[in-house]
DNA sequence: TTGTAGGCGTTATCAC
DNA sequence: GTGATAACGCCTACAA
């Protein structure tokens, strides 16, 4: 027995009077041992308390059953839905989570990863948040399966799952045009705040947003294209959002990035006397949980969040276990919500 | 070079001409070596993208730089902050988390805090769910610290983080006795879900509320004591609200456990035609952030929840650095937050 | 069926 | 200053 109290193969060994080699044939219950003795280790292990230690275990296979998983943060219920979903799959797995935050900061990224390479995990579920991904190209270096999480980066080696950002944000947009609206301002999230910030997400939903109007003949106005910043949510700005309705056709729709920017947008629309949705129709994205105390119901696109963990995990355990099989990319698609902050947009022609 | 891409301490000596000894040296600017073959070798571990392999560190060393997390869950918000403030101390001192959740059941808590002792965490940050704390006596023995968060447990040996529970109901419920409230009910949380589930919490508000009341000479009704039902959010039960107020003293205030039944209890009290505040004052607990799309803004007991985690990593920090120092319970307190779901009780007799 | 030896990659302890 | 060498605890051959 060493010192810190914890038995090791040689104590149970010693103890049964066997050599280790017999000890861990009973461990992992291998052939070739005689059941009497097989019993009599075993029951000297359960009653010494005896594990195997794990380091000297993953020395010796290379193998730790154990995942390193990198989220933005977890505050955020989106990311806590993913990390409760990965903890359930790892949990039936008997793997264990490595868990680390970006917050956002690409060197804080990139320095969890190399410290999940540096630590040996078995695979990485990786939501990048930057661009560059040197890191990520290490550790497909070191031959570790990487699944990123809704965002894409150009690495061939890297599985990823994602949403069907452009189809959603088609249904959205043409849900508006389809009840009449013609004219549709945009609000994207903050694009801006970091030069190597990942904004797969933002201009996928941008561009189906052109897309759609295009698609549809109507208009696109650019200066009806806001780009959000964090500072709106606590400071009013009326410049904001008027300089929107000063102009001669002001937007009878406001289409936003995400649920969190509409969920401001209609209390500053309130602010400034226009209500939702008889003045202005306004959509949110990703059916978050807050919209329940939400009024009037937005709007929005459902995107499945659980899914999009569940079927990274299934990946990851697919390359785990047969680590020939090949990167994959998979899209999942989400529902449209229809809520009561759209309505028919009032023809300008009368009837 | 071994063949998974990844140098070792092997191939630098081998490629710097010099044994791993010196490496190591040069690695962990240890006294003892030429500045000069130093700097050589640092080169080479740059050039070559050489980290020392945490397993074998490991089981060399007998530290982790890995302590194990156990949550109930994360996607309740309060777990979820507990969460982020632990990783971003681990971060702080690069150490990684290893986190898992019970889901409140008693047996994967066991299960759980068993596996984080087979991989040898060098500490431990546990909410215990449970009152069979078998697993942790096991923690303990094998030398490593635990923190226990909010819930205490009859162990001489671990350390706790704990909130004055008491005093912030005795706050909570003389605010009500110093508006006038004579006739007091108590929604308790559910308890008996589980013959081991740890009611600690509960035990310490109900006492505190059975004891303020006494000590101010209020009556207890032990007929107004309820234990609420997880059902009850989704099943409508008007039986469960109105044997309160069938008797010839109804409450003119309610207690709650927490928050969550609190936003509850305020709709399903609308929804039997009874008005917050007006015909009822209501009182929650612990401040969740949900509070804020609540109206009335509940009366309610801020819990500093951010602190109890960090308090808790204090602790397990200093008891990782210096093994001596012994086990610690802190309690720390909240702040009672007026609402607008309290007012004062109409007075019986006339001015 | 069982025992033995070597290796996994470090760190620590000696000699030199 | 530096280099061997023995742990650390396990697994996997291969030998008996």
């Amino acid at each position: 027995m060493n010192d810190s109290g914890k038995p090791t193969i040689d104590d149970i060994a010693r103890l049964a009077g066997v050599s280790k080699g017999t000890v861990n044939r009973a461990i992992h219950n291998k052939p070739g041992i005689n059941s009497g003795t097989k019993e009599r280790i075993l029951a000297i292990i359960e009653e010494e308390g005896f594990s195997p230690n794990y380091h000297a275990r993953s020395l010796a296979t290379g193998r730790t059953e154990t995942i390193g998983v990198l989220l933005p943060d977890v505050e955020n219920e989106f990311f806590a839905m993913i990390c409760s979903e990965i903890e359930k799959m790892c949990w039936e797995k008997r793997y264990v989570m490595n868990l680390a935050f970006s917050n956002d900061v690409p060197d804080r990224e990139r320095a969890v990863v190399q410290s999940f390479i540096d630590r040996d995990v078995d695979g990485l579920i990786v939501f990048p948040v930057s661009q560059n991904y040197d890191a990520i190209e290490r550790a497909i270096a070191a031959e570790k399966p990487v699944v990123l999480l809704l965002n894409d980066l150009p690495l061939q080696e890297a599985s990823a799952v994602l949403v069907n950002e452009r189809g959603g944000m088609e249904t959205v947009v043409q849900h508006l045009i389809d009840a009449g609206h013609q004219q549709i301002a945009y609000i994207d999230g903050y694009v801006h705040y970091s030069g190597s910030y990942n904004d797969f997400i933002n201009r996928e939903r941008l561009r189906a947003f052109y897309e759609t109007l295009e698609r549809n003949h109507v208009p696109v106005d650019h200066g009806s294209i806001l780009e959000f910043r964090p500072e709106l949510y606590t400071k009013t700005e009326p410049a904001f959002l008027s300089r929107l309705f000063e102009s001669p056709d002001p937007p009878s729709a406001i289409v936003c990035f995400h649920d969190r920017i509409a969920i401001w947008l209609v209390q500053a629309l309130r602010d400034i006397g226009l209500r939702v949705p008889q003045d202005v129709s306004v959509t949110g994205f990703d059916d978050i949980r807050e919209l329940q105390y939400i009024t009037p119901r937005l709007t929005t696109y459902r995107v499945p969040i659980r899914d999009v963990a569940s079927e990274a995990l299934r990946i990851l355990f697919q390359q785990l276990e047969q680590p020939s099989s090949i990167r994959q990319r998979v899209v999942l698609h989400g529902t449209l919500v229809e809520g009561a902050s759209t309505i028919a947009a009032i023809s300008l022609t009368p009837d």
